[in-house]
DNA sequence: TAGCCGTGGGC
DNA sequence: TGCCCAAGGCT
């Protein structure tokens, strides 16, 4: 018996898997994949269910095993006509790596879904919730499940305060939810734990009146059911004042192309940089371009100012209209005087671009 | 490890 | 409106 990182012991391990098995033998919803036990059928199912709900994969489910029933008739299906099947679903890469499981099933596993965990895992876009689902349901194999249902309903009932979002984190609940599962009935133990996830034990308002499992639930215990599962909050973006620098030519604008690597890498921007510790945005912006290229500039006035929030950053953004009153540009490949008009055959930061569409109506 | 990949629904 | 969330996996 493989030991898990949370204390649990036996007779509650027990007593918990057989509540959660006979719950779901007694409420399972009639989903049309529930009908059948061929693994290829259930793959597809559990792929089209990674990040999507029940009732929008129903229908492109029963049209998919309308248009390929069997793993060979995917394997030799067009591409065009798999994307147009998934059309809607988002996550196009699902429906490519599925083909490609198909074709690698066919050729390298004599057409038939494997049954160890370590040969269904070879196959595209089957991470360790597919593979683990696949076998438990398909072949029933004693093996976890662990998705974001079993994330909240385990860490609930056991008050586990891992944060889930932590990679290592699943091997805790999976050690947890296998030592949970009553031999044989990983099928619908499986299914049953994300049910309750699903239909009961859901993020907000649990209905933990109606929940199979309430005596044994710590979290209810303690009125603190909402607190779980932990999931550490997303940084706010932090926030970044930059500067940028509008230099006139006649009718042309100064451009340079952003490095190959990193932030927004190859686009073409407007000179200037993070504000410096210290100092004003003007002198900031002066700094930059003396450092970048040996001129010195005259900030004049404000020309634009924007906001773009990134997953990460947020940039408040001036733009300041400036002279040059020392040196020269010397153009290269990845600095351009560009004319206001020609603008549009680079690509800007969407941040830029809006001050680009501002020049473009000065014009 | 963190960023990325789509879409629809709930609040 | 703007988040968060939903049966994840890949790079």
């Amino acid at each position: 018996m493989r030991r898990t990182q949370v204390d649990v012991n036996i007779q509650t391990a027990r007593a918990v898997g057989g509540k959660i098995y006979d719950w779901y033998e007694m409420v399972k919803r009639d989903l049309p994949w529930r009908r059948t036990r061929d693994p290829y059928k259930i793959w597809v199912s559990e792929v089209m269910l990674q990040q999507t709900r029940v009732e929008t994969v129903i229908p492109y489910w029963n049209r998919f095993m309308e248009l390929f029933p069997t793993i060979e008739a995917l394997a030799d299906a067009p591409e065009p006509d798999i994307l147009k099947a998934w059309e809607g679903l988002g996550y196009y890469s699902r429906v490519r790596n599925l083909q490609k499981g198909a074709q690698v099933v066919r050729e390298k596993f004599a057409g038939r879904v494997p049954d160890t965990l370590d040969e269904i895992s070879t196959l595209p876009g089957v991470g360790p919730y597919t593979a683990g689902a696949i076998l438990s349901i398909a072949y029933d194999v004693d093996v976890p499940a662990v998705d974001g249902n079993v994330f909240r309903v385990l860490s609930r009932i056991f008050l586990i305060e891992e944060d889930i979002m932590k990679p290592k984190t699943r091997r805790t609940f999976e050690g947890l939810a296998e030592f949970l599962i009553p031999t044989g009935r990983a099928a619908s133990f499986n299914q049953g734990l994300m049910e309750l996830g699903a239909t009961i034990c859901i993020p907000k308002n649990p209905r933990c009146q109606s929940c199979p499992v309430q005596e044994h639930c710590r979290a209810l215990d303690e009125g603190m059911q909402e607190a779980f599962p932990v999931k550490e909050k997303k940084k706010p973006p932090r926030p970044v004042d930059m500067t940028a620098a509008l230099l006139r030519d006649g009718d042309r604008v100064l451009i340079r192309r952003r490095p190959d690597k990193g932030l927004l890498a190859g686009m073409w921007e407007f000179p200037g940089g993070e504000r410096v510790e210290g100092l004003s945005l003007e002198e900031s912006l002066i700094t930059h371009l003396t450092e970048a290229f040996g001129v010195t500039v005259a900030p004049q006035r404000l020309f634009a100012q924007v906001q773009h929030t990134f997953s990460h950053l947020q940039w408040d953004m001036r733009v300041f209209e400036c002279a040059i009153v020392q040196g020269q540009v010397r153009e290269h490949d990845d600095l351009k005087w560009v004319a206001v008009g020609e603008l549009d055959a680079y690509t800007f930061p969407v941040a830029h671009g809006k001050v680009v569409k501002e020049l473009g109506g000065l014009v």
